[in-house]
Formats: structure tokens, C-alpha cells, sequence
DNA sequence: TCATATCCGTGGAACGTTCCAGGATGCGTG
DNA sequence: CACGCATCCTGGAACGTTCCACGGATATGA
């Protein structure tokens, strides 16, 4: 009876380097070598290729991590897959990480704060080398702190923040040009219409744009109009408005313009429904262009803003921060441009 | 001077479990205990909990999934993130992992071979403990080789397949109900329309589908129909014909059904774009029924298939053969059911 | 021939956790 | 008091890799 603990068996046990060590009768150090790519002499080299073939030797990834106290994983904290405008983000961002060696980790927040704090904890506790935030959630005190708590280095997409790295859009420039383009077409009651659709910092900056445009031309700008998607009834300020009496009212907007393109398409099929056309009754722009945007049943003029080029600096960002952790945090903004289409024309009369 | 080895130095080096110990006066396993929930006294809890507190410890999900040889991270490969039939997919998916304390390692692999394969070597070098397969691509030899030397369990979402557990629509009698419904409103000639963005035996499937439904009626069922979205010629069988030719003859179909929404909205738009009135001069059916199709100024009569109930099913059986790797394959085909709106109508004359 | 340099390969420590056998303590019972 | 038992905690081994200092050949130069 052996005293040696017996080895714990299991049902076919992935092959190790020591596996691969023995069958090709080199050192475990000589076939780390030869995975990372470091020096070997050929000769050594092709033997231990051959016996890796032969196992079917796969490098454990976990046990690396381990070992090197540092992942080649990226968290993403992404609003919701669902919306195109994320979706795509999302894509070219896993894109760009994987070109470079890194796997992605999604986290789909849902506009949820206590699930983007669990989405947090669990991308912290699997020790992402960096985090890309790329959602609209209002961040509350507590979700802040799991951010800013958190030891690794986070860039913001699609939006600028004071802290960390950031890439966005010229969300101000942006707001202008909308504004400027519908006031061009001869509009001058315009509203700004806000959904919960769009992080809050981009959004006032959107507004600021729009109000700079209106003050500019002598046109008075409204406050903000809160929208929900999928409603008929507007908030300003503490007012509560029916849509349909809005538009009808003699003088009520003849333009909107919606803070992203989502929710500009929700306001086209709310108008529709409601017995207004677009853009005979009302003039409608977006801002993001996302690809359904530039569909001909939808044709909607919107700010353009290169979701792909953003997505695409984010990680490069990140990943530079990862080399260098004592960079000083960079805040890339992104022009942005009119893309003039068919939920746009001249006021009705 | 220290013959011992300096520790090598970090910045700021994460709290381990020893540093906690060593604060709360314990030992390593105690905290292990309580981090785990194992059982503990009361007291000692408390005492544990505090000291993490204080130190902000957060577990390493590395060393934890090193040591106990198996992760909590499920794979999915998908197919192109910025298609909504997959980015609601993969959302769900994601969501239901999460909530099972899985999280989730995505990859794009943008219907190319390489890419997939790159991509399946990856997750398995994580050591994923599933993967879900939610793509269009046809798969290669090599590529099927590697998803079958994967010791891990795969589930093949959006279809189904011989191997591995799958979960897919009733692809036949979505086949057969979208062509009875353009049979219905009179249509004789109707045809049948692939695309590349659909997976080959769910395609087969549905063409089969058509077929049956077609000879039941007595109404001659063409070859299919090879279209890439954004040209307007297809392929029949050999032969390549003018999308707008095609439709202008008198024998022309009168009717098409596409075997995927995006396809059914970008054949929308390439009609219209041709001059031919959707539902006037050609009715056009889907199938899917992703979110955009339900857009008012979309209305694509399609075929919906339950996209969140598949991904729920899907991670399900993941977790179930993880849990249970020697259980029999199962193959679940969830109900279709026709959505009728304004992209389809009576035959003009 | 000896010293030195170069080239390749090796062996051991370390990473942070889990798991398990067993130790310490306290309590009830014969 | 001795013993068994329950309760709670502990220490060590193991996981698969990387990294580094070192070792043994072989070549080069004096």
C-alpha cells in the first residue's frame, strides 16, 4: 500500500507542458520556450512542435495569468446590446482587442446600476487588464466609486469624462450643426428632445450646441423636452405635454431634434402614428448615424459621429494606458459631420 | 546583506487572502471559508468580513479557476455583432450566463474562417467551460475540426446539428407558413430568396419548407435564389439575371421570401430602389422577426422565431452538459409563428 | 592547454487559491 | 476523570505556467 497520496484521476486530463516535456524528451522550461517564442535551437524546436501536435497541447491561459499577476483580457461594460449604436461599438472594439492579443469580456448593463456594480466586481475579480465603459447609464455615487476604486485603467467611449481616458464625439459642434441645418431649411421653432437614451454629459453638451445655434440666429431655444420612447407625452421642465397637442398647436415645433438616432426613430414612427408626417409636418434629426439611419424607409438626416474610428482609439487608448500606467489621462474628441437625408425639409407652410 | 531573494516589488500589489488572514488573525483557509460561504462562526465572519472591508480585498478569480481546474466563463462565438439577430442573441445569452455566475467571453468572427478558428483556439486556451456557437458561417473542415476536438460542450444556437446540443426554430414549418401566407393572398409565383447572412441547413430547411408548401398547392417551386444584400443580381442555379429584369417580366415571381429579415429589409430597399412598390408590384416576407422589422415604416411580414426564449434555452443546456458532460445530446426546435404586417399583400392585377 | 565567451538547455521558486486531513477546544456522558 | 463527539479552525500540497540564475558543451583566442 503506497503512501503517496494517489494522484487525483480525472476523465481525460488536458496535456501540460510536462506532458509535452517528457514526450519530447526536452525540459519544461524548453517547451515553455518554444510556446512563448523565444530562442530554442531549430532542431529543439521541431521536437517539441511534433510532440505538441501529437498531445494536442493546448497552452493553459489561466495558469499563465497566474503566474504573470496580469491578464490579456479587456472588460467592456456596455449599455445594451441591443441598440445597434452600442452593438457596433461593441464589435470593433472586440475586433481591435483580439488584433492585439486580448479577449473581451462583455458585461451588458441593461441601464441598471446594481447590475453594472456586480458586472464591475466580477470583470475586477477576473483581473481585466482595463476596462472600456461604454454605456449611458447616469452613474450614481456608488456605481462612481466601483469605477474609480477599481485598479485598473478605464476609458470612456462615447463620452468624455474628467477622469481616466475618454474618446466621444464633438457632441457641442454636433448640436450646432443639427440646429444650424434645420434653421437653413427656414425652421425657427425647434425643440431639443432628450431620451434616456444617451449619457448625460454628451446630452447637455448636445443641448449646448443647439442653444449656441438658436441664440446665434435670433431663434429662442426651448428647454429640454424629456421623451420616452414608445410614449405620446413629453416632459418640460415639470409640465407634462401631449404630444399630439405639441405638434398641433400653432405654435408648436415644426422641428425636433433628438439626442440619438434610436430615439429619432422612435419620434418619426410616434409622429407617424400620431397623424403627423415627417418630414411634411415636422422635421426630425438625429444624432450617432448609426446604420439604420441610412436605410430609404427611414432615411434620417443625423450627426454623423465615426462609431468604428472610436471604438478603434478606445482600445488603443487602454491598451497604451495598460503599457503605461502613469501616462497622464487623454481625452480624444472626434469631429463629427451633417449627414443630410429625407426626415428633413422645409417648414410646413 | 540578504541572501534571501528580494519579493519582487510591485505598485500597489492587490490584497491577497494572506493579507486579509493576517489583518482579520486568521488563517489563509478561514478566509477562504468565508469568501466561499463555507461555514463559519459568526463571529469569525464578521471579524473576516471587516478586515476584506478594510483592505478593499476582491478574490482572484485566476488563482480560483487555476487551482480548481474548471472557470466560470462560457465562450460565444458569434457571428457579426452588429446584425440585431445576433446582438439580441448574444445580450440574452449573456444575461442568463451572468445570472448563473458565468461570465462571458465574446468573439466576433465576422463570417471568416481563420478568424473563427483563431478565435475557438483562444477561448479554449481560457479554458472556457462552454461555448455557444451563434453563427452563419458554413463551416469548413477546419473549422469543424476544431469544434470537435474542444473537450468542452458547445451549443449550437439559431440552428441545429448532428453533434453537440443545439437549439433552433422549426425552420421547415416557418418555411411552410410564410409561403402559405403569400399562397393565401393569391400569389402563384412566388420565390425563394437566399442569402449569405443565413446558415446553410437552417436555409435548407426553410427552402424545404417552401417547397413542401408550394406542391401542396399545386404552385411550381423555383431554385432557390442566391442574393448578396446590395447588388441587384441574383443567381439561379448557374444563371445570373437582373434583380430588375427578374421582376419586370410577366412570368416573373410576384412574391419573395427571404430566409432572414435583414436580408427581407435590404431587398425592400434594393426594390424600391429599382422602382417596384413593396407591397404593390412585390410582396416580400422575412424570417426572424427581429426588432427592426416591426418599425412602422419597415413592416416586414416575417416569420418570428423566439430569439430570447432560444438564447435562454441555449445557455441552459450549456450549463446542464457542463454540470453533466456524459448526459445524451439534445436537439430543441422552439415553435415559429407567422407575423403578418405591410411588406406583403395581394398580387397587382 | 587553459581561460573565456557563446550557445542552449535546465531546475527551482513563485503566483493565490482550494481542498483535505487533522488539530485544538469545549461539552456532555459513562 | 477519561472518553467520545461536535464544532471550528489550521497548515500543507497541489494546480501549470513563467522567469531567472545557473550549468554543461562547444567554439574561440592567447
Amino acid at each position: 500500500m503506497s503512501v503517496v497520496p494517489a494522484r487525483r484521476r480525472r476523465v481525460r486530463k488536458a496535456p501540460t507542458i510536462l506532458d509535452v516535456a517528457a514526450e519530447a524528451g526536452v525540459s519544461k522550461s524548453t517547451v515553455s520556450n518554444v510556446v512563448r517564442g523565444a530562442e530554442v535551437a531549430d532542431a529543439t524546436r521541431v521536437r517539441v512542435l511534433r510532440a505538441i501536435d501529437r498531445l494536442g497541447y493546448k497552452p493553459n491561459a489561466i495558469a499563465r495569468q497566474f503566474v504573470q499577476q496580469r491578464t490579456t483580457m479587456l472588460g467592456v461594460l456596455v449599455g445594451d446590446l441591443s441598440n445597434p449604436y452600442y452593438a457596433q461599438m461593441a464589435q470593433v472594439a472586440e475586433r481591435a482587442a483580439f488584433r492585439c492579443g486580448y479577449t473581451t469580456m462583455f458585461c451588458n448593463i441593461e441601464g441598471e446600476e446594481n447590475i453594472a456594480v456586480a458586472g464591475v466586481d466580477s470583470l475586477l475579480e477576473h483581473r481585466v487588464a482595463g476596462m472600456v465603459f461604454l454605456a449611458y447609464i447616469s452613474r450614481t455615487r456608488q456605481l462612481e466609486n466601483a469605477l474609480k476604486q477599481a485598479s485598473v485603467p478605464i476609458v470612456f467611449l462615447g463620452l468624455s469624462e474628467q477622469w481616466g481616458d475618454s474618446v466621444g464625439p464633438q457632441d457641442t459642434q454636433g448640436g450646432r450643426v443639427a440646429t444650424e441645418h434645420l434653421l437653413t431649411l427656414g425652421h425657427r421653432r425647434i425643440a431639443y428632445v432628450r431620451t434616456p437614451l444617451v449619457e448625460p454629459s454628451g446630452d447637455r453638451a448636445r443641448y449646448a450646441g443647439y442653444r449656441a445655434a438658436m441664440r446665434k440666429a435670433g431663434a429662442t431655444a426651448g428647454s429640454p423636452m424629456q421623451w420616452q420612447p414608445g410614449t405620446s407625452t413629453v416632459r418640460a421642465g415639470a409640465a407634462r405635454q401631449d404630444l399630439r397637442e405639441t405638434l398641433g398647436s400653432p405654435a408648436g415645433p415644426t422641428a425636433l431634434f433628438v439626442s440619438n438616432d434610436i430615439g429619432a426613430i422612435a419620434m418619426i414612427e410616434t409622429c407617424e402614428t400620431l397623424g403627423f408626417a415627417v418630414p411634411g409636418d415636422v422635421s426630425i434629426v438625429g444624432f450617432d448615424d448609426i446604420a439604420l439611419a441610412g436605410l430609404h424607409r427611414i432615411s434620417l438626416t443625423t450627426v454623423a459621429q465615426p462609431l468604428d474610428f472610436q471604438a478603434e482609439r478606445a482600445v488603443a487608448l487602454l491598451l497604451e494606458r495598460i503599457a503605461d500606467p502613469g501616462r497622464p489621462s487623454r481625452h480624444e474628441s472626434v469631429p463629427v459631420e451633417l449627414r443630410v437625408r429625407n426626415s428633413t425639409g422645409p417648414p410646413a407652410g
